[in-house]
DNA sequence: AAATGATTTAATCATTTGTTTAAATCAAAA
DNA sequence: TTTTGATTTAAACAAATGATTAAATCATTT
């Protein structure tokens, strides 16, 4: 009994085709590739992509529900945490989003076009404790309306404009590049620089909205 | 001579066909769109497409033009107008793009995929006097660094800040509500709200920043 | 009414595309 | 070495898809 002959040197086949199944639907959407043209990224036969993943549908689901996870699991681990502060985890959030995007850059705009185009299916990509932790995030807002004089901003809006801040940069990357003459470097020197930026517009935001 | 004999009563099909596939192709991206559908969409002969509009792609590259105008024009008058101030400029903007964007809630997401994918022809699709609105626009921000303490925000982060927050809850609409329980009418009237409350944080951004 | 030219249709073509099949190749076990 | 089972390949299939063709239909002009 094997349980693995690997006989390329490089890297098994399976892995070579999940990757340029990747990089090539994160950048083009499920219907714009061509099965055809996994397999030449991938360096190999066309045949193998059915063989090790029935369908290209097969495919595009692992792909979406690991960047799916990828795009959550950036938040789960340190939201449930009760001590924390709801400025704290905006600061913690923004922080480890902007550093898996800027390693990600085209997660935004795949993940809203797929939810955008199939809303029902967002539940079964997402596991429990990342719901749970959705919730908690949520009622910490929502039981936030403490001694401000004014009334509480609705907690869409701030969920809104904390994921709009950190996301939409890079989801709109290059139309700002193009209009605005920005290359990737000073793209990268800004979106860092926003690492400590967006808390503190998100919390001036908060106080006098 | 004839200029048009118009058969159906309804509508002239060329019309019918220019609305379908600007539903689908602003719903599903070009490559998701397949010709019979947008024939089925419209009520009309396949063959009729390509004897309107020479190809599928030419359709296209109208539905696009026309999608992209609709999304600069909102601006470019109202914007070269030298006496306005950069902040009554904002809230003139977001204005004007919320309220197009309750009518047209899927148009951000096709024009950032579509640039997204094809950088190089940003520029084509706009006209000059688009252009040059930017260009005022973006000096009036620079120059505009007068008698704050702190250094001026760069204004990469205006600019994104201002359209992200504009835009990315239509891009995101379909993930929010799902995510946080918010129905359509619900949805539209927190869009309304951030007509007043966007220009609001901007002005505390630039003030404080 | 007949002629004209625009509009619309059904049928077909050629290519693309997702998938399958049957055979070949290779690494490890017997 | 031979066998075994996993891996890989070339070739082919069936359906989907963009586009074309040739004929039919209709409204208007003559």
């Amino acid at each position: 009994m094997k349980k693995k002959t690997t006989r390329s040197i490089d890297q098994n086949a399976e892995a070579k085709i999940k990757e340029a199944a990747r990089k090539l639907f994160t950048q083009k959407g499920y219907a714009a590739v061509k099965t055809r043209e996994i397999a030449a990224e991938a360096g190999i036969n066309l045949a193998l992509l059915n063989y090790y993943f029935r369908s290209k549908e097969k495919l595009f689901e692992i792909i979406m529900m690991e960047s799916m996870q990828q795009f959550m699991q950036s938040i789960s681990i340190l939201f449930l945490d009760e001590k924390l502060s709801v400025h704290r985890k905006i600061e913690l959030l923004v922080e480890s989003y902007i550093t898996m995007l800027l390693e990600n850059p085209n997660l935004p705009l795949f993940i809203l076009n797929e939810i955008g185009s199939n809303p029902k299916k967002l539940g079964e990509h997402m596991d429990n404790p990342t719901k749970a932790m959705r919730e908690k995030f949520i009622g910490q807002l929502k039981s936030n309306a403490g001694g401000n004089k004014k009334q509480q901003l609705h907690y869409f809006h701030i969920m809104a404009n904390m994921i709009g801040l950190t996301i939409f940069p890079f989801a709109a990357a290059p139309i700002m590049q193009q209009l605005m003459g920005i290359d990737k470097k000073e793209f990268a020197v800004l979106m860092t620089e926003r690492k400590k930026l967006i808390p503190l517009w998100m919390k001036s935001m908060m106080e006098n909205s």
